[in-house]
DNA sequence: GTGGTCTAGACCACA
DNA sequence: GTGGTCTAGACCACG
């Protein structure tokens, strides 16, 4: 079991597991077309309810990284698209809060630079 | 003011206000020692309530970004210390899954790095 | 209920609840991962608003005493924090001030030395 | 001048200087009957409204540590009294609580029995 | 069930 | 004038 879940985090779980999953797809743990645990046994394996595991397989599925089938089971999206605009606008308004608390801590562009591409390196290890 | 809210997001107001404020400070549109406006004005100014402006405020102080006096007000900090651990491991978390999410969706590590240089270029356009 | 809350003391409801909270821990009447009654129920026990409560809670939770989960109600932290020096210099300034103050008042290093470890046996009869 | 203000500190102001004041009759920087700045000089030297420096004195001279006269100016008080007992219940409540913080930090009764005796050696140290 | 957010308005303390 | 405390009550999010 790759999803590593913090009980006692302020992130909600369902949060967690969709934030777990995505990271798992972007490092290859995950391929494309791969099935799943199932909802139940997911949530059996992470100690939640499995209403909550459910709650961030179908977010994933409406964002468009997987693909739910009640006969066949959840797999990874073949083709997950690029974003839509509403959605990146959300991500670099995130994005440009956290560089922005750098920066007025005083990092430097090198230092923000650094610690990005190190993150990128370990998220995106391939190409 | 340089203030924007959207009372419809799903981001809390008082978290949008500290956001901004830290955008504002990184592009040093907010100054080291510029008076902010008190919180009933700011409330009034946004057409939200004081307790939530002081919300924003209040966090913005334990976080090292603004220092608050009963009678002199609320300014912005003169030297706003670097991260504490925890604090930083919060962000970088966020942070890789931002990236993983652009990797996950297919967008190259080039891409990825321009965009965020982008950002960087706007919230400190200095150095 | 182990609070004894005195509405008419100079020291705010808050401040008080977050005092004998902290009492409680070191006399060992709360214990590690206790759970604490909801700060709704709190208010209505104290007669108070949940608002003061949750602040007294809130606060003792950055402080690192406390540990709030939107689902699962407060508890005791398993692992408390020493002090961060910030914190530590603000404690032992007020220490100062009240030892000073017995000596100012003719109070010998013998008298003080005494008044100080009953209270130490007093909230810490462990060891 | 041996008060030493800080303005930016949570503690008002007046505060302050009452227990600077109470400090330096214990560590004998003021001796009993020595005659104390007006409290317009006072407040120039320290830069904050005499209004503010004369609150100190008021209350310093209820608490039994000063004689105010109008005419001669005020001073150090020769026979400075012991706790009422009120006084003395809250000035041990906060000795309780910064106690119990230690304790509940896991600080030993050793560590606290060291670091209040450097504290009653620092500010007591004739005897 | 739990805490989180937001509003509205009262009164107090500091300088 | 400023922020600080407290009340009262609404509606939302999480699990």
């Amino acid at each position: 079991m790759f999803l590593n879940i913090d009980l006692d985090s302020k992130i909600p779980i369902y949060e967690q597991i969709e934030n777990q999953i995505i990271i798992g797809i972007s490092k290859e743990i995950l391929e494309p077309g791969e099935i799943l645990p199932s909802v139940r046994q997911l949530g059996i394996d992470l100690g939640v309810n499995f209403h909550t595991v459910n709650k961030a397989y179908k977010a994933l599925e409406s964002r468009g990284f997987l693909r739910m089938d009640r006969s066949s089971g959840t797999r990874v999206q073949e083709a997950i698209p690029k974003f839509r605009e509403r959605e990146e606008t959300i991500a670099l308004d995130s994005l440009r809060v956290i560089i922005a608390e750098y920066s007025s801590r005083g990092y430097s562009k090198k230092e923000i630079t650094h610690k990005i591409q190190e993150i990128i390196e370990e998220v995106k290890s391939n190409e």
